[in-house]
DNA sequence: ACGGACATCTCCCGAAAGGGGCAGGTCGCG
DNA sequence: CGCGACCTGCCCCTTTCGGGAGATGTCCGT
């Protein structure tokens, strides 16, 4: 009579380096019958393995970690497991990371200041084989679906120019001229509708395109 | 024989705008004997409110949070209880917010990657009448004792730069001249030993001067 | 094979930023 | 009171940026 039904528990791996997080998603899991947290990750690397040794019904990864990124991570699991659902579950990471994340085959993207109803409805929404994505995360993507996405010299030049570099010494860095810099800093500025470089580097913080 | 020693016991508060992060804190601190978690708050005003009523023993407390950031907190808390204990736990926010909350009165610096252990033993380290602050964090505080701290205007400015303005348009809204503003980019750039304005500004966001 | 995206390069030019030095006024603290 | 910190302002000068317009080559996908 009281014999658990696993065959309907939802099981569950979590992601995350932060230990006490990873608890109370533990404590909010344990209170639910139709919920198992089968293994709990802490960085990239982790989650692979603990994916390809248990096969989680649903996956919740956290994105900034040491080692391995979550990005890498999705990237890494649905690539051998296509079927895989996985819920990026993080503070807030700017739309151009969220997308990289649904891109890579994430099924949810939630924020950290979640309340828990909202997370078990997520997780079961998800397995399920629904998506869910938070309304402001999506409408931020949805903005930027133009062509306004930096390539990849755009970004190699912005880093640079966040490290306080001169468009002298990135042009010497990156074996380019000084006037081609200059054309990619032309290229970028009116992307990201930003003023100047230091208010590019800004909004490319802002959007997740930078990390501090 | 088995009646609580609520004497002995430390009473808890805890602040935070994570709800999952708080029920995971919950857990870990059920598991002790001689721990007692008496109030959870998700915002400053929230947590003076708590405080006021509840008179914890111990007080875990991030740093960023609506409403009324850690630090307004930790400085009216402490304002009306000299003897408050307070931890503050957050992710990594720079030396000057650390310090600046040391200063505020904050008994102990954690960030959110610890293990259980950690905050326990920090947790009755405190409580005791210790001192716990992580050692990169004194180590980041210590390399900048120097005269190198930003006076309120130059913070001005800065912010105004992170924005994107021009030294004219911040002169303008600052209502002083072009040239005073460059005076103060003058004092800013060898004190966070940047080498222009956007090195300036992503330095001051990694050390917790600015915000994103 | 052709277009499109990307990266590369060039020229010109005005505006902005950065570096040096100097100096007045105010305010608070010893 | 006097000193130092702070905010304010100015000079000169060089370097860097940002905007505009155009051009070449490569590589990819249709």
């Amino acid at each position: 009579m009281n014999v658990p039904r696993r065959s309907e528990s939802i099981r569950i791996l979590t992601v995350d380096d932060h230990q006490l997080l990873r608890e109370g998603i533990a404590a909010v899991l344990e209170s639910q019958e139709d919920m198992t947290l089968v293994a709990q990750a802490s960085n990239g690397h982790e989650a692979v393995d603990s994916f390809r040794r248990l096969r989680p019904d649903v996956t919740l990864m956290d994105l900034r970690m040491p080692d391995m990124s979550g990005i890498e991570a999705i990237t890494a699991i649905r690539g051998e497991f296509p079927d895989a659902r996985i819920i990026v579950l993080t503070t807030y990471a700017g739309d151009v990371q969220a997308a990289a994340a649904l891109k890579a085959g994430a099924s949810g993207y939630l924020l950290k200041n979640l309340v828990r109803k909202e997370l078990l409805e997520t997780i079961r929404a998800v397995h399920a084989g629904k998506r869910r994505v938070l309304p402001e995360i999506a409408t931020g993507i949805a903005e930027h679906v133009a062509d306004d996405a930096l390539t990849r010299r755009e970004i190699e030049v912005l880093q640079r120019v966040a490290a306080g570099k001169s468009n002298k010494l990135i042009a010497a860095e990156l074996d380019i001229s000084e006037g081609t810099v200059k054309t990619h800093m032309k290229s970028i500025l009116p992307k990201l509708d930003a003023s100047d470089r230091t208010h590019a580097v800004m909004i490319a913080l802002r959007r997740g395109i930078l990390d501090i």
